[in-house]
DNA sequence: CAGGATCCGTCCCGATACTG
DNA sequence: CAGTATCGGGACGGATCCTG
């Protein structure tokens, strides 16, 4: 709790600090559920993914996902066959993520 | 890590879910400073706030804290004097927020 | 001292259409 | 199947100026 100091503007806690670090990564609409998903089923097709998500689009999806894995959040896997087939996954990253934000789950409740 | 149906649209668990309603509490740039400088000091004056968070504005200040104290996170305590004199607290929910977001700090260091 | 009012740029997000 | 390209609206945040 002893992030910031008055000296210092806030752009540069943005960046640095690991709790909004940690917010940033899940700061997206559809980024969490995206997470949850994944980590019910262990492993999800893109398009599996898609119908469990209703309402999302291709735009969304695609890009969330691309962030995620570049965030070490989901890990993609790619099988080049006709036609292709993707899977995505949790990383260890991302499971833990998940662990944590239980913690504002009770807190939710509790407000 | 079961609130998602395949046939509800994901608007309604962004109302209902506890942990995307706690998320949205803290999920804008400066509420989560905000917080963490009341609980740092017990009890701040708005101009006293406004000098620990470099850069923000009035604008930006005033909404936050108005949002914080609708959403039951900090206590306005205003005293009719002239100059008006108000102070922020954290309410017990404002600090148990705090709490379970250190976990997310952990988390953060680690990525 | 503690804000409110207004304007304005940016980025998030959705809709639609197309592709190797 | 698993995406990409493009366009557009609306919310979010910043800048500036004003006030009881």
């Amino acid at each position: 709790m002893d992030y910031l100091n008055p000296n210092v503007p806030l752009d540069y806690y943005h960046d640095n600090c690991p709790t909004l670090m940690a917010l940033k990564l899940v700061n997206q609409k559809w980024k969490l559920p995206i997470l949850w998903q994944i980590g019910l089923h262990q492993e999800l097709h893109y398009n599996q993914l898609k119908r469990q998500l209703i309402g999302i689009t291709n735009t969304m999806l695609a890009k969330s996902l691309r962030e995620l894995d570049g965030d070490g959040l989901v890990l993609r896997h790619q099988f080049d066959t006709t036609p292709p087939t993707v899977t995505y996954a949790l990383t260890d990253q991302g499971k833990q993520l998940l662990i944590t934000l239980e913690g504002l789950r009770e807190f939710g409740e509790i407000g």
